[in-house]
RNA sequence: GGGCCCGUAGCUCAACCUGGCAGAGCAGCGGACUUUUAAUCCGACGGUUCAGGGUUCGAAUCCCUGCGGGCCUACCA
């Protein structure tokens, strides 16, 4: 698009464009013409500087009678986001980072000329003003307009101002808008950004070295999912999009680095869901000489601290369900867990086809290629997960399900792994890190028979993170926790996609 | 991927079931008002009813297809 110039066959306008087709955009148009006509520059630059928020200005000012004056003279700018005209007076709500601020525009200060050119500004113009801090007779704090200067012009008319922004589809793909008129969407966004701040500190605090490791990969390890695929043109090579971090981090593990973690992003390619969005953010931390149950005090040590901060209190409210984040959660063994749900024990040790009818009994659908842990692992996850509304870790998780944990101790066909859950889902999961190389090889060639049998999420064989479990990985422990989930949890949110700002959508009609 | 539901003015919603001139509020426009708080009052304006097809004298409404979205389900964190 080339600028508009004087010589033009047309004005803005006029313009066939979508914003001069419409009455309500073609209105600003004109007055931004009006504007640069008048020597009034639209969008200057450099033109003012704030030297107060709204928030500060509550703050310095919270108990003023009606009808104060301070004498202090302040500059405020921000998103003029309300108006109310009252002749010679009128009202403006100015919107910055912090919050609103009332102004107060009147005739006697600005003189008829510039409450005018006031009253001219449309809802959604940043603006900066300059003014002393007054009380109005109601009492409302407000910044008495002696001087304002137009920062940008708004061309495109905001929602509603007191329903705002509802259509879900509209909220998510235009979420700036969803950020200037919906407070709910700032404070989720805000939060979100204290939870990972949060985040971080707990784990820098106990001398966690933060990494990064590579998104793109020549096979995409660490879980069992479906990855994306794309390719690198000067290796003319396929890659993948990682789909977890830990090959990676267990490498530095190797290499003696010995407490990592990483905040980062993974790629899945499966459905969305309220519960799923194909990137989403990942936190997972290794520290070496630790086991599963140093784990577990770990993760509830973080989130408890997590929680304290951005929440203030160990309660939570989640979808109409109180949470009680106050240590020590419960601890509870998977087969335990669905003993005292199902009133059915299973053990690892039972006969294969013993287990799939007790679990059909249940009124599980069993696959004729699944075993023993597998059906338990589906019996907890259709009958029991749900039921763990408190945060609880259930522990000891079948071997079958488990191709990156260490073999347990004691108890033979299951692993030191456990996962947290929370509001009925699966929080974080984490467990004593597989580190015998010739038993992780065997685990590789389990899954690789899975993955020729047609599993498309069997994990892959990667040689090269052999090879490092071969030159020696200490005793570890690991975790995994998902943030947007931990998000979801602290912001009262049932969708995935009201704590990621730019969810995945199908691309719009254009 | 399967099932159910939704799509009407810039925004929030009616009218759809039971086919008959598409209506409000907010925003915008014109006017009144020097203390409003979703300001108030008066006036005029504003529509590809998601798109395409079908049924019908007549379709926002009923039917079909497509597009987009939501929820459930499946996979998963």
């Amino acid at each position: 698009m080339s600028e508009a110039t004087t010589d033009g066959p047309e004005t803005l306008a006029d313009d066939a464009s979508e914003l001069g087709a419409h009455p309500l955009t073609a209105q600003r148009l004109a007055k931004l013409e009006r504007y640069r006509a008048a020597g009034i520059e639209p969008y200057p630059v450099g033109a003012f500087a704030p030297d107060v928020t709204a928030a500060e200005l509550h703050a310095d000012h919270a108990d003023l009678e009606p009808g104060s004056s301070t004498g202090r003279v302040v500059r405020v700018a921000g998103r003029l986001v309300g108006r109310r005209d009252i002749g010679k007076l009128v009202f403006g709500v100015l919107q910055d980072e912090t919050g609103r601020i009332q102004l107060f525009a009147q005739r006697q200060i600005l003189g008829d000329e510039d409450l005018e050119g006031f009253r001219d500004l449309d809802i959604g113009d940043w603006i900066g003003v300059e003014g002393e801090v007054i009380t109005t007779k109601r009492g409302e704090l407000s910044v008495a307009v002696a001087r304002f200067v137009l920062l940008a012009k708004s061309l495109r008319p905001l929602p509603e101002k007191w329903h705002g922004l509802q259509d879900v589809e509209e909220r998510h793909r235009r979420r700036y808008v969803d950020l200037i008129v919906n407070e709910r969407a700032r404070d989720t966004a805000i939060v979100r950004s204290r939870i990972v701040r949060e985040l971080r500190r707990a784990f820098d605090r106990r001398g966690f070295l933060e990494v990064e490791t590579p998104v793109l990969q020549i096979e995409a390890g660490g879980a069992l999912a479906r990855p994306f695929v794309t390719h690198h043109n000067a290796l003319d090579q396929d890659m993948y999009l990682r789909i977890a971090e830990e090959l990676h981090l267990k490498r530095l593990i190797v290499g003696g680095l010995g407490k990592v973690y990483e905040l980062g992003r993974v790629f899945r390619n499966e459905g969305l869901s309220p519960r799923h969005n194909p990137e989403f953010t990942m936190l997972e931390a290794y520290v070496a000489y630790a086991d599963y149950h140093d784990v577990m005090n770990l993760v509830e040590n973080v989130i408890v601290e997590v929680v304290d901060e951005v929440l203030g209190d160990r309660l939570a409210t989640y979808q109409g369900d109180t949470l009680d984040f106050a240590p020590p959660w419960r601890r509870v063994t998977m087969l335990d867990a669905v003993a005292d749900v199902t009133g059915v024990r299973f053990e690892l040790s039972m006969d294969r086809d013993a287990a799939a009818d007790l679990a059909e009994d249940l009124g599980i659908a069993v696959d004729p290629s699944w075993g023993v842990g597998k059906i338990v692992n589906e019996v907890f996850e259709e009958q029991v997960e749900r039921t763990l509304v408190q945060p609880t870790f259930v522990y000891d998780y079948p071997v079958e399900i488990s191709p990156l944990a260490r073999a347990h101790r004691s108890e033979p066909g299951l692993t030191e792994r456990f996962e947290l859950i929370v509001a009925g889902r699966e929080l974080a999961n984490a467990f004593s890190e597989l580190n015998d190389p010739l038993d992780q090889r065997r685990r590789f060639e389990e899954q690789q028979a899975a993955r020729a049998t047609g599993d498309e999420e069997a994990h892959p064989i990667d040689e090269d993170f052999l090879r490092a479990l071969e030159y020696g990985m200490p005793p570890t422990g690991g975790l995994g926790i998902g943030v947007d989930r931990l998000v979801m949890l602290l912001t009262d949110q049932a969708s995935i996609r009201e704590v990621i700002l730019f969810p995945a959508m199908r691309p719009e009609r254009t």
